[in-house]
RNA sequence: CGGGGUGUAGCGCAGCCUGGUAGCGCGCCAGCCUUGGGCGCUGGAAGUCGUGGGUUCAAAUCCCACCGCCCCGACCA
C-alpha cells in the first residue's frame, strides 16, 4: 500500500491528554483518534493492527475447540434481573430505553444473554462440552476513562462461556482456555504472569489473571519469589511472620489525643511507629455494623474481608453509623467496649501491647491487648499484601508488581445456569444443572500493551505478529527516478509473494520518512535510494538492530520474505 | 461523586493578572531550493478564543452559570 493513498498522519507532539507511553504512541503514530472520554476511532493503521490480534484470539479459540458467535450488544433489562445483577452492575451500564420504554441495557459483559441461548438451544448431555466465544464491543460506564483503550467507555473483548455436564468436565474445558490463552498472549509476544484473582461481581469459585507486567499498569500483585504463587492484590495471601508475644499488667489507659485521627498523626503524636497502633474500621456487612482491626501500617483489602466473611457485602460505614457504633465522633474507634462484632487480621492474634481508639473525642487507649481487653469474634488474613510479606505456599519473600490485566477466566460453576435454568437431560433421563466457565481477553487493550511493552524512544516496536504492515517500504527521495522504478518493482514483487508492505512514496525529506518508519514501528525496514542503488544493492534493517544489511536488489524481494516468515514463525 | 487543573487554528502553546477587534512553533497549501535522520527561503489558507448570560463605549481577558477534557481521590477514621 502506498503511504501517499493513506490516511496515516503522525504527530510530531503527542496530544496533551496522554499519558503513558503506548497511549502517546498510539496517538502519534496515527492509530487512533479520539471522539471523547473513553471513546476513539481506529484509523486504518489501528484497524490493522487490532485485527491481527483478533485473528491470533480467533484461530487459538478455534483451535481450542469454541465456536464463535455474535450477540447483541443491547440487552433487555430483565436478563439482569433475572441473575440479579442488575442492581450490582447497574453504575457500570449504559441504560437506555426504546420508544416503547422498554429498558434495554448496553452490555458490559454477555453472561446473561449466552446462558439464556444455552438454556434454549441445549438440552442433551450430547450436546456438551460446548465453548462459544464472540469478539466485539463492550460497553461500560467506567468512573473515569483514562489511559486511551486501557479503560474505555467501549472496548472489544473477546469472551468465551464453557458448558459442561460436570464440574470435573468444566475443569477440563477451563484448562483448554488457560492453554489457549497462553499460546494467544505468547504469539501477541508479550510477557504475561499468570495470578490467582479475585472473582469480583462476576462471581464464581475460582480465577486466574493473565498480567502484563508494566508500571503503568492499573492492578497490584504479588510474585513469590521462590516458588510459582503469583496473585492479584485483591485476593494475595501471605504467612505471617513469627511473632514474639508481648504481655502487660498495666490495664488500658486514656490519653489525650486532640484532633489526632489519622494513624498517620497519632503515630507521630504519641511517638510510636505505626505498627503499634491498631486501626479500627467500622464497616457495614449485608446491613449490620462490624468492626475490623488491622495492624496500624496495614490497609484492609475489603475484597479479602468480604470473602472472609462468607461473601457478604461490605462497604464502609458513613460517618452517623461509626458515631452510633463507637459513641465518637469518627477518628476515635476503638476495639474495648464495643458492641457490635470485632474482626481481627490474623497477624493481631498473638498477643500484643497496642495503641487503639478510645471511643471518645479526642481520646486513644494506651496497653491494650486484644482478648483481654476487648473480645474478638474471629481472626482472619484481612490485610492487602505488599513487597517483602512472606508467600502464603512456600513462606519465601514475595515481590510487588504492577500488571495490565490482557485476559480472566473463570470457574463460574453454576450461578447463571440456574437463574436461567440451564439444565440437561443425562444419560439416565435426569435433569441436571449446567456448570459453566467463563473466559475474557480484552482485545483492544491487549493491543495497547503489545505496545506498552514493545517500544522505545523512537516509536513502536511491532511484534512481527501484530504489525499493521509486514514492510516498510522506504524511498527517501522520490525525485529520483531510477529509486522509485526499483522500488516500485520491489513492491509488486513482495505484495505478488502475500507480504504487506507499506511503500513511503511521499515527497518527504529522507529525515521526516525515517522518523516515522521509527514511529510506526513495523518491524523490517527497506531502503531503495540513490546511494544503495550505486552498488545496485537495497538496504534492509530490522526495527530492533542497530545494523543495516546492503542486499543486492534481486535478492532484496526473497531476503524480505524470509525475515518475515521467520518472525511471524516465532 | 469530592478535590485540583484546563479549554485560544489539525497538534503543542503564548496572550488573560493590568479589557481596546488574536499570536508563536509544528502541521497544511503554493513556489523556489534541498535530498540519508523531523532542511532553508518566500507567499498563503485556516480560529463562533468551550457554551450561555452579565458588567462595560468596548470582553479571549472581569463576573455568574453550564458543558467538555485531564489529574488525584472516592476504604484506611
Amino acid at each position: 500500500m502506498r503511504w501517499s493513498e493513506t490516511l496515516i498522519a503522525t504527530l510530531r507532539d503527542a496530544p496533551q491528554d496522554a499519558e503513558i507511553a503506548s497511549h502517546k504512541l498510539m496517538m502519534r503514530a496515527g492509530l487512533l483518534s479520539k471522539l471523547g472520554g473513553g471513546l476513539y476511532t481506529f484509523l486504518p493503521l489501528g484497524l490493522k493492527a487490532l485485527r491481527k490480534v483478533e485473528r491470533i484470539v480467533r484461530e487459538e479459540m478455534d483451535r481450542a475447540g469454541a465456536q464463535e458467535v455474535l450477540m447483541p450488544a443491547l440487552q433487555p433489562r430483565e436478563i439482569w434481573e433475572q441473575s440479579g445483577r442488575y442492581s450490582v452492575l447497574k453504575d457500570a451500564m449504559f441504560k437506555i430505553h426504546d420508544r416503547q420504554e422498554r429498558d434495554l441495557v448496553l452490555g458490559p459483559t454477555h453472561e446473561e444473554v449466552i446462558t439464556d441461548l444455552a438454556a434454549r438451544q441445549i438440552s442433551s448431555y450430547r450436546q456438551l462440552p460446548r465453548t462459544l466465544y464472540q469478539i466485539q464491543a463492550k460497553f461500560r460506564d467506567e468512573i473515569r476513562p483514562r489511559f486511551g483503550l486501557m479503560r474505555a467507555k467501549e472496548f472489544i473483548m473477546k469472551d468465551a462461556y464453557s458448558f459442561d455436564t460436570s464440574w470435573e468436565a468444566a475443569d477440563k474445558s477451563y484448562q483448554a482456555m488457560y492453554d489457549a490463552y497462553v499460546r494467544i498472549f505468547k504469539r501477541c509476544d508479550l510477557n504475561v504472569k499468570v495470578v490467582e484473582a479475585d472473582t469480583g461481581a462476576m462471581g464464581g469459585n475460582f480465577s486466574h489473571e493473565f498480567m502484563v507486567l508494566a508500571d503503568s499498569g492499573e492492578d497490584g500483585l504479588v510474585e513469590c519469589e521462590s516458588c510459582a504463587y503469583a496473585a492479584n492484590l485483591e485476593r494475595a495471601d501471605r504467612r505471617l511472620p513469627p511473632q514474639t508475644e508481648e504481655r502487660t499488667d498495666q490495664l488500658p489507659s486514656p490519653v489525650a489525643t486532640p484532633n489526632q485521627k489519622t494513624i498517620a498523626e497519632v503515630a507521630a503524636f504519641l511517638k510510636r511507629p505505626a505498627s503499634q497502633l491498631v486501626k479500627t474500621l467500622i464497616y457495614v456487612a449485608d446491613g449490620k455494623p462490624i468492626a475490623v482491626l488491622v495492624p496500624g501500617d496495614r490497609d484492609l483489602n475489603e475484597h479479602k474481608l468480604a470473602r472472609a466473611l462468607g461473601g457478604v457485602t461490605v462497604q464502609m460505614a458513613d460517618d452517623r453509623t461509626i458515631e452510633q457504633a463507637t459513641g465518637a465522633p469518627v477518628g476515635f474507634a476503638g476495639p474495648v467496649g464495643l458492641k457490635i462484632p470485632v474482626y481481627a487480621d490474623a497477624e493481631l492474634k498473638v498477643p500484643r501491647v497496642y495503641v487503639t481508639g478510645g471511643n471518645a473525642a479526642d481520646t486513644h487507649l494506651l496497653n491494650v491487648v486484644l482478648g483481654r481487653d476487648a473480645a474478638v469474634t474471629a481472626y482472619h488474613d484481612v490485610v492487602t499484601c505488599r513487597e517483602g510479606d512472606l508467600c502464603p505456599k512456600c513462606g519465601e519473600r514475595m515481590r510487588e508488581k504492577r500488571g495490565i490485566e490482557v485476559g480472566h477466566v473463570f470457574k463460574l460453576g453454576t450461578k447463571y445456569s440456574k437463574a436461567f435454568d440451564a439444565g440437561y437431560l443425562d444419560a439416565a433421563g435426569n435433569r441436571q444443572i449446567m456448570v459453566m466457565g467463563c473466559y475474557g481477553i480484552g482485545v483492544t487493550r491487549t493491543l495497547q500493551a503489545v505496545v506498552e511493552q514493545s517500544h522505545d524512544a523512537n516509536g513502536i516496536i511491532w511484534p512481527a505478529s501484530i504489525s499493521p504492515f509486514q514492510v516498510s517500504l522506504v524511498v527517501p527521495n522520490v525525485q529520483h527516478r531510477e529509486s522509485m522504478v526499483a522500488a516500485e518493482a520491489l513492491l509488486k514483487e513482495l505484495e505478488a509473494r502475500g507480504i504487506e508492505v507499506l511503500f513511503d512514496d511521499r515527497d518527504e525529506r529522507p529525515g521526516v520518512k525515517f522518523k516515522d518508519a521509527d514511529l510506526i514501528g513495523l518491524p523490517v525496514r527497506a531502503v531503495v535510494s540513490e546511494r544503495s542503488l550505486a552498488d545496485g544493492k537495497v538496504e534492509i534493517k530490522l526495527r530492533t538492530a542497530a545494523d543495516k544489511m546492503m542486499v543486492p536488489v534481486q535478492d532484496a524481494c526473497q531476503t524480505l520474505v524470509d525475515i518475515v516468515q521467520k518472525g511471524t514463525q516465532s
